[in-house]
DNA sequence: TTGACATGTGACCAATAGGTCACCTATCTT
DNA sequence: AAGATAGGTGACCTATTGGTCACATGTCAA
């Protein structure tokens, strides 16, 4: 599976795109601190932050007995740049496109 | 579902991303024409375009016996504007303090 | 009008993903 | 040392997903 891929597919999923929104409101949190948000068990959560650090988008460093989670942006961002982008500006220029037109009627 | 998590969900795959890529290079393409680009069979391919319609990342139009296939950017625009930006903004300012700390340290 | 073409539907199957649990190790605290 | 705390592993189950196929409908062209 490719970088792309698995990041894609790791965005997928409501429950860790609700982990990454945490992570961006303060990071650094323990994965007990993220369960007690959800209504889930412990294990549930473990697997989908294993799933985000996979993909790069969250990384981790042990303290004593905790795991810290820290959001990593440079995946999404290479996402956005080089796959986004592309969908984005078109709608730009199609919006400007209208406005030609609208211009040229007028 | 929400439409958000369909969008997401859409874009997980790496043949619909394939699709879209096609789309985007010349839409208003039929299902032959697109299938004639991938190795899986048209019913393959009707699933994956009826994910992506329903996502609103592509809309038809029927023509005699045709069903032409374009692109619509707009869902994919505002999942960029009310989520991703949040996450490239964040790695925009890490590299903003980071200057500023090198810049301290000098 | 008949055959070829373009698309559609529902059943079906295998693989993957989401989630839980029993059990385990490491670390902290007193 | 011992209980409590934080995290980890592998087996397991179920629901979802990706893909195929038999069959069917609508449309075009000779």
């Amino acid at each position: 599976m490719s970088d792309d891929d698995r990041v894609f597919k790791a965005l997928a999923d409501p429950t860790r795109r609700f982990l990454l929104d945490r992570l961006l409101v303060r990071d650094g949190r323990t994965l007990t601190e993220l369960e007690s948000e959800l209504e889930m068990t412990r294990f549930g959560v473990m697997k989908h932050l294993r799933v985000l650090e996979d993909a790069g988008l969250v990384v981790t460093r042990r303290s004593g007995r905790e795991k810290l989670h820290f959001l990593n942006p440079v995946p999404i961002r290479l996402i956005h740049d080089r796959w986004i982008d592309k969908f984005t500006e078109r709608q730009l220029s199609a919006l400007a496109d209208l406005k030609a037109e609208l211009e040229g009627k007028a």
